[in-house]
DNA sequence: TTATATCTCCCCACTGTTACCCACTATATT
DNA sequence: AATATAGTGGGTAACAGTGGGGAGATATAA
């Protein structure tokens, strides 16, 4: 299971490095290569067997019969990235998916569950609540989910 | 069942020892990997069975259609932290956790039936209202629960 | 086609951190 | 007293993260 938050920094290339934790459970249960996805003013990386479970075997059960459902798979499939890991446990973030996400030199790589975000530092402090001092433990009130601590 | 709360001292590198009746206990029920999360002012260590039971099992039933939910997780994942005993029982609390909770030399770990807290040895006494010395045995009047004893 | 520029990914080198190992002390047990 | 165990502290080798040179591939231009 992935999980946590991992400051990293974006090199000249564009390269991340993905912290050891992350790319081990990613390489023994996935394999070396992940799909990247622009979305919530970050980068979504899924192990390929996630894009599909998520997404590919979803749209197969709609018919493309219809204009809606072409144009959805399109725009899904027109904005995503394949990529794999270098041998340094790297991946290189596509040009396209940096400027959208406002990514330039330093990031937080979290793992949630199955899958990675990819965020610029800055604007991972925002998503935070820029409350690194613990100041804002408490999950707000508009909070859909009763958690049991 | 984890219970009672021990005295141990934070070193230079940041490591805590888990006393050994908890050590045993996780080690045989759960194994030796921890998920650390800052709360309360402390740090929360549960086995990574009981986060799953009470977080990734709870979530999983959520849709991650919509942003509030996609929020609240990465909220939750990206504050916390996975980490292992060591070969001396100890584990090696994250900077960013020690910081949010104010652990530094000393500190004190608490076994609550099957998670601990860990908490910096002065802010545990404030929780524990000052009284070593058993005059605060009652439970205060604005506790919600009402314990059949 | 040839020449030039760009991109991608390999390798190597440097640095700080991590986790293993050993050792010391205090307490408990025989 | 002798032995075992728990908690503590620190040295050190291995590793993770970082940065950059350079080869090969691909694209662009002449």
């Amino acid at each position: 299971m992935l999980i946590s938050s991992h400051a990293v920094s974006v090199d000249a290339k564009g390269r991340v490095s993905i912290p050891a934790r992350f790319r081990e459970y990613l390489s023994a249960k996935y394999g070396d290569q992940v799909v990247l996805l622009g979305k919530d003013g970050c980068i979504f990386a899924y192990p390929v067997e996630e894009w599909k479970r998520r997404f590919s075997e979803k749209l197969s059960e709609l018919s493309t019969s219809t204009k809606e459902v072409r144009r959805t798979l399109r725009r899904l499939y027109g904005r995503a990235e394949s990529c794999e890991f270098d041998r340094q446990g790297r991946i290189l973030l596509p040009a396209k998916l940096r400027a959208s996400s406002s990514i330039e030199k330093e990031a937080v790589i979290v793992g949630i569950e199955n899958k990675l975000e990819i965020w610029d530092k800055a604007r991972w402090g925002m998503e935070m609540g820029d409350a690194d001092d613990g100041a804002a433990d408490e999950l707000p009130d508009e909070d859909l989910i009763e958690f049991e601590f």
